[in-house]
DNA sequence: TTGTGCGGAATGAACGTTCATTCCGTTAAA
DNA sequence: TTTAACGGAATGAACGTTCATTCCGCACAA
């Protein structure tokens, strides 16, 4: 119980400063406002972080793994290449829609030249089992022979895009234009007989 | 001539702000530096710009154009779908490579809060014949019936993907993998009797 | 001489961070 | 059971710095 109140007070400042730099932008969201909408004093936000931009930092890694961990979700290493592709990419593509704040973020911050090299790096490592699918897919002949960041481009780019589209434009994203979109990006990346 | 010299520091400004801002970011890059570099006072600049938001928003509208206007560079409306598709395509990550600092620019802040929307509505009047190509290849069945948004993301996400990598992780892109990757993007979008 | 453009010191607001102080739950003595 | 002492957590006013912006005097063209 006494460890989870720090934990709480930790993880509400997380949220507190997604949401309003999500909002706001780096720039207009000072500690101050943070320690305001968290409902806690400005000092104690160092008692958990010792800046402002290892905050930034940490809220950026404890996204991306939310990220991993929700395309994730109901993986199996079963069925054709092209079902389990679909499965990943749905997931992946579902979660930046009902997360917009989370993917608004993600993908704001991570050229961004204060973010730390090592946070990238770590990403790399998280990513692991998805790059072993690609490189399975590849031996197996269901994907074309393209190099791995080709592939990546190939299928990650699609979903940044259609994201930022339907979160600023107010496209409606359907089911339907989910699964159009998730099956041209198969077209992509596998022979034609795999149509 | 006199107007020369305005125009010509005009232009300086914008571009050591290019400079600047893509090796320090935002926040790092304090007028006075942008003045330093480019070898003017402080107060010239605002000669010039209301201020420091309007220095951003203009030199991301100027950058834009020149995307826009490298990415028709020798395109004509003749040859078939798939050939004027791959014009503008590799026109356009072309330029992305060539020119990395106005990419990333146009990247880092095309979602920041402080851009103003009227530039990035501004966006889509300049896009009009790119996008007139998009519902011609879709009336002549040389691409999939899909919603404009949804082909956008197809083909404008991958480049993004691959200029990111290519910058970030120094992958060579070369001319082979560039073919590679525009073929894999028309067979994203195109009827599998067009391959 | 007059007017225009320029430079960079001056200004004041805003910010991240610190730290002396307060608060509060726990412990243990009475 | 009550009370006193303790210590870590929390606070927010204060500090020093940084920055966008302003302002004023200089230089040069007309």
């Amino acid at each position: 119980m006494i460890e989870n109140q720090a934990t709480d007070k930790r993880f509400l400042i997380l949220e507190t400063t997604l949401n309003l730099i999500t909002e706001y932008g780096f720039h207009a969201t000072p500690i101050s406002l943070i320690a305001q909408h968290a409902g806690v004093g400005a000092g104690t936000i160092y008692r958990y972080f010792d800046n402002k931009e290892h905050l930034i930092n940490e809220l950026f890694t404890a996204i991306k793994k939310r990220v991993i961990k929700a395309m994730l979700k109901d993986y199996r290493e079963e069925g054709t290449y092209k079902e389990r592709f679909k499965h990943l990419w749905r997931n992946l593509i579902q979660y930046c829609i009902a997360h917009p704040k989370e993917f608004q973020f993600v993908e704001q911050y991570r050229y961004a030249p204060f973010v730390s090299n090592m946070t990238r790096e770590e990403t790399f490592i998280i990513l692991g089992p998805i790059m072993q699918f690609f490189i399975e897919s590849k031996k197996a002949k269901a994907m074309k022979d393209l190099p791995l960041y080709t592939i990546i481009a190939l299928l990650y780019g699609p979903i940044v895009s259609l994201a930022k589209l339907h979160l600023d434009h107010n496209q409606q994203l359907t089911e339907e234009r989910i699964d159009q979109a998730s099956e041209a990006c198969w077209d992509a990346v596998s022979y034609k007989s795999e149509r």
